[in-house]
DNA sequence: TGATGATGTTGAAACGTTTCATAGGAGCGG
DNA sequence: CCGCTCCTATGAAACGTTTCAACATCATCA
């Protein structure tokens, strides 16, 4: 009972074992009563499909992988759901693969999905340096689609927020809200959306006689908004900023955490603007202005142009699609600074 | 140099291809200078092992899979990290499969993971109706590990939280306040937690008189949360509770910023406990009491038990793992009603 | 010197599918 | 009754590993 395979389904059924294989596979060019038989003796079995040899035999598996930054980041769970939605139609399975930003896990988990043959992954690189690492799997029929990064590879799809202009609008907000001197909160710096998101903030200080200074985080997390406010909530006051723009939300809820406890009042001492626009922005203490994404279309292209890829009937075209994001303005930055 | 294969590298190398595979798997068994001539075609030649291949012959694959309620939910995503951390040190890869709280996306799900007879499946099913079925992966040589549900399942492993000392908790907490008439939000529940910190509150409210009236949700989302609030704010005073004990910090951080955009305010007019005490209820915009489960370790303490049942030198025994919930008292409650 | 072991390497079988060329019949028009 | 096609069913080959008994070689020791 426990490995029926399909020579004792045909045994049992008393058919050969290429026709078990095409009352599976192409049940309409068997007859309705050998068809009837086999099925009988599949469940009389509890035959189960055995993936590997399919997989074997096909040179491919019905799989595809999405390797994300941080499963705990509900921006990549809603990437997830959308790429979910999608590929759910196809008969696709997905598999969620954490590289916890640790380039040296998500080096494993490239190696064990190339080694699993999957159909395609979705990927969101810890670091800049993938370049060859991609080319090998494409070279091996295995495509990639990166998610909000990469944005001019010419060699495979991409989709991604526009993190420039993003970066752009929290300060250019802060700024029109009359702060000179604005804190951006992140890292590390090697993540592409977080130099992306400053490079935005540069832009919009750029000739403005602002000044922008970087408060260096070792991740995205909540732990670490704390530690980056603790250390600015120190600074003497002429030196500390008067508003602060977080590279992403769960920064911006920590240090909120953080500056409450210490009793710097946001936004009156402190203006703070998140990225992500995650669920929680808006029931935090104080609800917190943020810039939003479109997470869940992101997965959703992404999926799709995965699949478009794959099926290929057509040639394939590799697209790179990106979205615009948008500011909401909520209470924690949302007084003017004399 | 697609699909370079043992066999092209052991031409190559000029060795059999049983020699390649020594290398591969058994590397001390094989002379330095064969094994350095082998290295070296593997490299030319960029071959990657075939999982499938291997899997097939060894008749079980070298992944885990973790199939949970919800990716976006916090609970599980510790839970993941928790298992992951274990995993890794015994070259495991776990993959992460969402139900969505969706009994046929579970299923299609558990029959992939069957077709790929992955090594062991860390499981939290949507409903109850499940023993056929992981009897049947059992039979076929997949283990289970239930998460956070099916204590009494004689024939696998479990962990869980003790869901009904913390409804319990919860409750008594809010008895111990004064409230009188205190609101049950969650649902479905045909969800084991549901039943079970509703039975917890059920337990607390029996013989002190005080009413216990359920607000039952579709799921357990900040969206349901919103909805539930919004019936409960339309009740006429006298009916209304005065306290919600909701059945996870998702739906009381719903509910809570439903109340605040309605003027009730908590936890004045309505007191709220939630559960799980995820790392955004102590930044709430009112910090949110809650029953805190030790997931990391519920998630370790999985993977840990599937692994000693896989690895099996020593003949099995399930256990049942219970940890202990505790009540985190934050602002949302700290209010005597008189 | 011949038996014994240790060391390295080989070749073939097996895992469970899918695919494909082929064959056995049945039905039918001529 | 022959030659055709159409419908089903068959058996063998192939996918890329791992495993294992057998073999070759060489040093060792009595």
């Amino acid at each position: 009972m426990a490995g029926a395979s399909i020579k004792q389904v045909a045994q049992r059924a008393g058919v050969s074992l290429g026709t078990v294989s095409n009352v599976l596979n192409r049940p309409d060019t068997v007859a309705e009563a050998t068809r009837q038989r086999v099925r009988e003796a599949i469940a009389a079995l509890g035959y189960v499909r055995n993936d590997s040899a399919r997989q074997l035999r096909a040179g491919h598996s019905r799989t595809v992988a999405i390797v994300v930054l941080d499963v705990a980041n509900p921006f990549f769970t809603d990437v997830v759901r959308g790429a979910e939605e999608v590929l759910e139609e196809s008969a696709a399975m997905l598999v969620v693969c954490n590289s916890g930003e640790d380039a040296g896990r998500e080096g494993r988990h490239l190696d064990a999905l190339e080694e699993q043959r999957v159909q395609g992954i979705l990927f969101t690189p810890v670091g800049d340096d993938h370049a060859d690492r991609l080319e090998r799997l494409a070279r091996r029929g295995i495509p990639t689609v990166l998610v909000d990064r990469g944005a001019g590879a010419t060699s495979r799809c991409s989709v991604a927020v526009d993190d420039v202009t993003g970066g752009r609008l929290a300060v250019a907000h802060l700024l029109s809200r009359g702060h000179r001197r604005i804190g951006f909160v992140g890292g590390p710096f090697g993540i592409g959306q977080v130099a992306d998101r400053y490079a935005g903030a540069q832009a919009a200080v750029a000739g403005t006689g602002a000044e922008l200074r970087t408060v260096e985080t070792t991740g995205l997390t909540v732990a670490a908004g704390r530690a980056a406010a603790a250390r600015v909530a120190a600074l003497p006051d002429a030196e500390r900023p008067t508003a602060l723009f977080c590279a992403n939300d769960l920064l911006a809820l920590g240090a909120l955490q953080e500056l409450t406890l210490r009793g710097v009042r946001v936004p009156h001492d402190l203006a703070l603007v998140g990225y992500d626009d995650i669920e929680f922005a808006g029931a935090a203490a104080v609800p917190l202005s943020s810039v939003r994404q479109p997470r869940h279309e992101l997965g959703r292209t992404a999926a799709r142009l995965l699949l478009e890829e794959t099926g290929g009937a057509t040639p394939h075209r590799h697209q790179h699609v990106i979205f615009q994001p948008e500011l909401v303005v909520r209470h924690s930055s949302d007084h003017a600074r004399r």
